[in-house]
DNA sequence: CCAGACGTTGTT
DNA sequence: GTCTGG
DNA sequence: CCAGACGTTGTT
DNA sequence: GTCTGG
């Protein structure tokens, strides 16, 4: 699964590396936490803009602004008929941009966190939705990270894990006009090409409250 | 028809 | 909004 | 995901 | 145990 994440990386790069036309400010983050604002891209025909979205899938028709911390994931295997997804998939469609996410594992004692990241330390993406929530003071625009089974790297830490998708599907998964499911959800499998690495780390990961490098330093089991 | 849920994870 | 359960 | 609260009354 | 907040 995927419930705590990093992103690092100034928003001048990740606006090279994602072709964006506009980006909002972002601040290298190495805990961001549901509940928080995460940096996503969206599309508007071929042109792609930087946003800042609540992590935390806020439905438009959900009455309230809180108890929403429960949809920061969807399964990719379902997503296309559980109600509260079936019409996201269709067309509000995004990417979460990150360069790391947590995992815990679970072990005699308690749990180990690791940090999952490209080898190179490059920025990927992972397949999100979002929606607009319209019944506050405020209009909310949040998200939902999709999920599918690990892949073989991380399958011992952890028997889920987020969809990652490659530079070549962005567009395709972007696309606003792009309606076609079942071509999209071929997107939603464990990701083998990525050259990751997963590397445990201290439990000052837990806490939400802490920030910093700290949270990525390796640690020896 | 209306009312009520709408989610994932992990654990049992 | 849309689906399920009654 | 993990951490932390989980309650009311009345007083400051 | 279960819910809320981050």
């Amino acid at each position: 699964m995927c419930g705590r994440f990093t992103l690092r990386a100034p928003a001048s790069r990740i606006v090279e590396v994602f072709q964006l036309d506009a980006a909002p400010d972002w601040s290298p983050r190495y805990n961001i936490a549901p509940t928080q604002q995460v940096f996503a891209v969206r599309a508007d025909g071929t042109t792609r803009h930087g946003v800042l979205l609540r992590w935390g899938l806020v439905p438009s028709w959900a009455d309230q602004l809180d108890k929403s911390g429960r949809m920061i994931n969807a399964r990719a295997e379902t997503v296309a008929v559980k109600p509260a997804f079936r019409r996201l998939i269709a067309r509000r469609r995004c990417l979460v941009v990150a360069d790391g996410y947590y995992e815990w594992q679970k072990r005699d004692g308690g749990k180990q966190p690791y940090w999952i990241h490209r080898s190179d330390d490059g920025l990927f993406a992972f397949a999100g939705l979002w929606d607009r929530w319209e019944k506050g003071d405020e209009p909310v625009e949040s998200c939902t990270i999709i999920t599918t089974d690990a892949n073989r790297l991380t399958r011992s830490i952890h028997d889920r894990m987020p969809v990652i998708l490659e530079p070549e599907h962005y567009q395709r998964w972007l696309d606003p006009a792009n309606h076609d499911v079942s071509s999209l959800q071929q997107l939603l499998v464990p990701n083998e090409q990525q050259p990751l690495r997963a590397d445990p780390v201290s439990t000052y990961v837990n806490q939400v409250r802490n920030e910093g490098p700290r949270c990525i330093e390796a640690v020896a089991l």
